[in-house]
DNA sequence: GGAGAGAATATTGTATACAAATGCCTCAGG
DNA sequence: CCTGAGGCATTTGTATACAATATTCTCTCC
């Protein structure tokens, strides 16, 4: 998209997940132009496209505020991608190229690369899952799942677990992805449809599992009194 | 919305769908909103929302164009809306409240009413149906279901296939919704998950049968040479 | 003291002007 | 005749001013 447009979103985001603005900060139009530098019209596509991540939320009178995630909402995120990307991954098995599954091997070669450091690389680590599920995904060969999927990995919920991975984890993860192209090698549906179900719900238990840990241990903006929290800078390995 | 920009959305939806702009026509920001008699801003919003109902495609240098639905295209949105409306159907079983099933039993009344008359009364009957899938979207409890549904249930596809339906198929959909209650009277999710899918697949292959026959009927505007077809205006009754 | 009407304030919606970019057409050169 | 560079026309992006609407505060009346 445009300069200006963009500026505003990555900003407004940012300042989101990084908590500077917390769940429930009404969030003024204006007020957003000034920070960012831009005028209110890109703002107001910012605050568009926020809205459908899931990471603002809108009164009935057009009001805009820091939506609220409690733990019931990631399970939520979670089991719906659980199901899309399981979907995902039946199409993707039956419709199986040899050009679609020499990217995954890639992808998972460069995973496989940065997992074997000394101290994993785990930039290279996200790269490399992300242009696998992605190659699934272009493999599934549905413009609406792509759309549908769009909204809800990519943009709505990033945090960065991955930091917290042992090398074990970050293993387990490759391992899976290996299952999934010898499904795909074979064309299971089925197969891959299950072995991505358990992929992605395994990086939700791997969350919960984190975000109990942290709040356990420092009950500070994390968590806040009711349940609900501000969204983590948190990256999910799946 | 706003006033302005909902009558430009409305507008240019309705150009689209009755078929006033074909498919692939451009879709240029100032012709509209001289056409809808709103300035650009508006037009703007309301391409925005036109596109992610996936009734306007953009090209990567931000050209709006009325998009191509192919058969194939039509096929995977009720793929993707059998999947999560069922997915919204388990959940509901699961969670259902005295409430709801009263809602969605006053919904098949009315559904059941206006079937009964000696020439049925297909408005009232997509009104019914419409606040029946709402109160299991509802009873399902998960706002991003909504929010996905939502854009591919309400917006996108709109259909009056329900119009060449006869009595019996109408009575049928009624018959169907029954069945659900029975499944949500009991908890029973699977059940219930059941029904929903083979009710909107049901839908798919009436949706389907029509186009078929009106094709080959009259290869009018409705089917392009390759395949392409432009919306029509036609409610599926599911 | 509480409730409601109304004004004052804050916020969003729309129109318009201008800037930036994209696409198209022409024309020169091979 | 084809190709590509340049400029012109078209289209979208952004800023700003103003209008409409929502919210909040205050003051009156009960």
């Amino acid at each position: 998209m445009s300069r200006a447009s963009d500026r505003a979103y990555a900003a407004i985001r940012n300042m989101i997940l990084a908590g500077e603005l917390p769940a429930g900060t009404q969030l003024g139009e204006e007020a957003l132009a000034e920070k960012c530098g831009v005028s209110r019209t890109p703002v107001r596509d910012a605050l568009r496209r926020l809205e459908s991540d899931m990471l603002v939320v809108r009164t009935d009178t057009q009001r805009s505020f820091v939506a609220e995630w409690s733990l019931h909402d990631v399970r939520d995120a979670f089991d719906l991608r659980a199901m899309l990307e399981g979907y995902a991954a039946r199409r993707a098995a039956e419709r199986m190229t040899a050009d679609s599954l020499g990217r995954m091997r890639a992808a998972n070669a460069q995973i496989a690369q940065a997992v074997a450091l000394p101290r994993p690389d785990v930039g290279a680590f996200l790269e490399g899952n992300r242009l696998f599920h992605a190659a699934i995904l272009e493999a599934a060969g549905s413009r609406r799942l792509v759309a549908q999927l769009g909204s809800l990995v990519e943009q709505p919920v990033v945090w960065r677990t991955a930091h917290h991975y042992g090398p074990d984890a970050l293993h387990r993860s490759w391992s899976e992805h290996e299952e999934l192209i010898a499904a795909f090698a074979r064309g299971d549906g089925a197969w891959a449809e299950g072995i991505m179900r358990s992929h992605i719900l395994r990086a939700y238990h791997a969350y919960a599992d984190a975000h109990r840990g942290l709040s356990a241990a420092k009950p500070g903006p994390a968590l806040s009194g009711n349940g609900a929290m501000t969204a983590h800078l948190i990256e999910v390995a799946a």
